[in-house]
Parts: structure tokens; C-alpha cells; sequence
DNA sequence: ATTGTGGATACTGTATACAATTTCTGTGGT
DNA sequence: ACCACAGAAATTGTATACAGTATCCACAAT
């Protein structure tokens, strides 16, 4: 019986439950965030959303302006190619070291992760969003490199902020073949395969989304 | 006459201190770091000193244990070996970006801040250190990719935690050279040497390093 | 009618007070 | 001498109080 209980920090709860709204997109873009309001919502004084608050801000969720507050982040376009070649580049390394690295049980995880995104129904923006992040983190995690995945745990975040920025959902024709792809490649342990698939696919999304945030989103309500 | 007074934030005063603290290594690593002698050491109150912990923590520099505040954090071999294969990698692509994006501006900056390193005497750890950093941190800023930046300061910090906890410090015989070799393939505009350059570079000074981890560190005082 | 100024309001930034958990210490038992 | 347990001290986690700054609105002057 060795530490069941959840040692449930105020501040944690806080902070998955601001991450999970904005990266699902509750809290429109731009929108402020109060620090007691948040705090009478939630029911839990002003110290541990501050630093949930900070969290986020670090994380590149929020934007925080001096004596101001923070408010959700809006990406720019040149923000988001930005992400994306950095992106590019971290996804292939991911796929790469993968190859290389993924042990028997890796393999399955990855196999059961792209099957799940594979039967979720097209019509369910945000579990399609959720298993495909799965999916990418499961090939992360099979790295067993913890600074890459570091680093892709931010730009995963910042990239889900971006998808929903631009209503850019993760359906495009060869989504699924790319996926695959990439899977097929890691498990054959074709390491240069592998990053080339996941730089194609990077790429291919990137373009899609870019091509949203070119034409400016409707401003659709004005309060 | 437009905002010429600085808004110091004590919280930021504080992290910019005790981030100078630990990369400098004036603060042992595995050090434990208790939030009111720190509020009584700065003379400043519990709460700016734990919203700085809490940054550090999320860069890398620290570890908290819930309930147990917060230590200076010891890399291990695996962890820092870990570090250097991303940064190897996102070096290499600051370095080609760099070689395409930079302007005749950058281009002054970058020969200075590598002109400067090498004046520098070599008996003086801290300040190569900073000058190498500054110069490595030009590059990435002459790229012009935010998302670079950002995720390339994360590492350079956790790379300077290292580089303290091995006592490897900047000067190994190729470095100049090396240093020499990336600057003259960006100023040729010629990414894919200037990518290689950077990652030989890396290379060769991870080599230093995990040398140095492999046997471990003497422990000097057992309080 | 418009613009500038003053005050009121609301919010962030900092400090302090309280609660809960951990660690240390001392005592008692074996 | 060593281990176990209980109490005390210290430290983190959370809540609240206070101070400083920005925003908003009304009112007056041009």
C-alpha cells in the first residue's frame, strides 16, 4: 500500500483545468483572464491561480502584460510558420530516435495509439485532436529522451493553441496515410524514412494551416 | 518621451538572481533552496520568491518535490547525453536558418560577439562562458524564429547547468576554430556547412562533457 | 460637440497570516 | 546500544490583507 492517494495540489488542478479550456478552446483567443473571477469560478483562492497563470504563461498559452494581467495567446502568422519549421525538424528527430530506440512495448503502445485515432469518429474535433496529440507523445515517449520531450510537450501545446486558432481540425486526405507511414517506418527501424515521413507530415499540415491564418479568421462576435 | 522608467518587477529581480545563481554555480547543485531564507537573504516576501522558483522550476534548473520545496537540479549522464542529441539538432537548424535569414545588421552583430569571445582571457570561466552564450544566442537570434529562440534558451540554460556540474568549462583546442568555421559558413550564406559546423561543434564539446560525467564528481563536503 | 482632467473603481503585485504536511528530536522500551 | 513512537519545530501550500497602478466615467472647459 505505498501512496495510492493523489496528492492533488490545488495549483495543479488549477492549472490542468486552464490548460484543458484553452487548448480545447473554452477560452477564445484574446480573451482576459481575471484573476479573482477565476478564482470565485473556481472556487479556490487567488495564490494558486497565479501561479497556474504563470504556468501557462511560461508555456506559451497566455500572454502576460505588466500590471495587466494575462490574456489567452493569439498567434500571428509568422508565429505559426515559426512553430512549424521548429516543429518539423524536432518531429523528424522524434521519428528518427524512435526507430532507433522503441522497445516491444513502445511498438504496441504506438500500434494501439494510431488504431484508436484511426476509429474515432471524424465528427468529434476535439478526441480526434486528443488521440492524435496521443499518438505524436506516444512516439515522443518511445525516444526515452526526456529533453525531446520537454521540448515537444511545449510545441505540442502551441501547436493545438494554433489548430484552433485557425480552425484547422486534423482531417485532411492524408492524414491517415501519413500516420501510417510514419508508424510503418519506425517499426521497420528505418530511422531516415521515418524523419522524412514525419517531416512530410509536419509540412502538409503546416501549409493547410498557414493557408487558414492567411485569410484573416471572421471576427464572429463582438460582445 | 515615451516609457523610459524600468517597471522592475521584484519577482523578475528575483529570478534574474537566482538564475545567475545557479547557472554561475554559486549554488551547489542538489542544494536545497528554502522560500523564507531566500524572502529574508533578498529582503523581499515569500511570494515573488516562489513565483521565481516556480519559472526556474519549469526551466529545468530546479527540481520540486511536492511538500518539500525545491533543489538545484543534478543532470545524469543519461539526461545530459539526452540534451546534447536535441541540441545538436536545433543548433544545427538555428545554424542554416541563420545562414538564409540574416541581415547585413546580424551579420556585424554575430563578428562582434565572436570577436569579443575570443579576447576573452582564458582564465576568466564566467565570462567566456557568458561571451560563448552571447554568441551562440546571436545566432539564434539572426534566425528570426521565435520558437526557436525560446525553446534554444531553454536549452543553453540546461546546457550551462551541465557544463557547472562537470566543471567543463569553454575551452577545448578546436573551439575557436569551430566557432570560426560556423560564423564563415553563415556569412557565405551556405546552410548546409553552417548546419554542420554547428553540429560538429556540439559534438565535440558533448564528447568533453560526458567524458567529464562518466567518472563521477568528487563530492567535496558531506555537511 | 469635443477634449482634457479628476476621481472612483477594479485589478495586479506584494506582504502577511493561517493550515497542513514533513522532518527532526527526545524519550521510552526492548 | 538500537529501534519505535510521540511531540515539537520548521517548511511548504493556501488564503487573505494591503499597496500601487491602470482603466473607466463623469464633468468641466474650450
Amino acid at each position: 500500500m505505498t501512496s495510492f492517494e493523489r496528492p492533488t495540489l490545488v495549483r495543479d488542478g488549477v492549472y490542468d483545468h486552464l490548460r484543458r479550456a484553452v487548448l480545447d478552446g473554452d477560452i477564445a483567443p484574446g480573451e482576459r483572464l481575471g484573476e479573482v473571477e477565476l478564482g470565485a469560478q473556481l472556487g479556490v483562492s487567488r495564490t494558486p491561480i497565479r501561479e497556474a497563470l504563470m504556468r501557462l504563461t511560461q508555456d506559451g498559452l497566455l500572454i502576460a502584460e505588466a500590471n495587466k494581467g494575462v490574456r489567452v495567446r493569439t498567434v500571428t502568422a509568422d508565429e505559426a510558420r515559426d512553430t512549424y519549421v521548429v516543429r518539423e525538424e524536432l518531429d523528424g528527430l522524434a521519428a528518427a530516435l524512435c526507430a532507433h530506440q522503441h522497445s516491444p512495448a513502445d511498438a504496441q503502445t504506438l500500434r494501439g495509439a494510431l488504431s484508436a485515432l484511426q476509429r474515432a469518429p471524424s465528427s468529434d474535433y476535439r478526441e480526434q485532436t486528443r488521440l492524435d496529440l496521443a499518438f505524436h507523445r506516444a512516439i515522443t515517449a518511445a525516444t526515452h529522451n526526456a529533453a525531446l520531450a520537454d521540448l515537444n510537450r511545449d510545441l505540442e501545446q502551441r501547436v493545438a493553441l494554433i489548430k484552433h486558432q485557425t480552425r484547422t481540425y486534423n482531417a485532411h486526405p492524408q492524414t491517415d496515410a501519413q500516420h501510417a507511414a510514419i508508424l510503418d517506418a519506425i517499426l521497420a527501424r528505418d530511422a531516415d524514412a521515418a524523419r522524412q515521413a514525419a517531416r512530410t507530415h509536419v509540412r502538409t499540415f503546416a501549409a493547410l494551416v498557414l493557408q487558414n491564418l492567411a485569410l484573416p479568421i471572421t471576427p464572429e462576435k463582438q460582445a
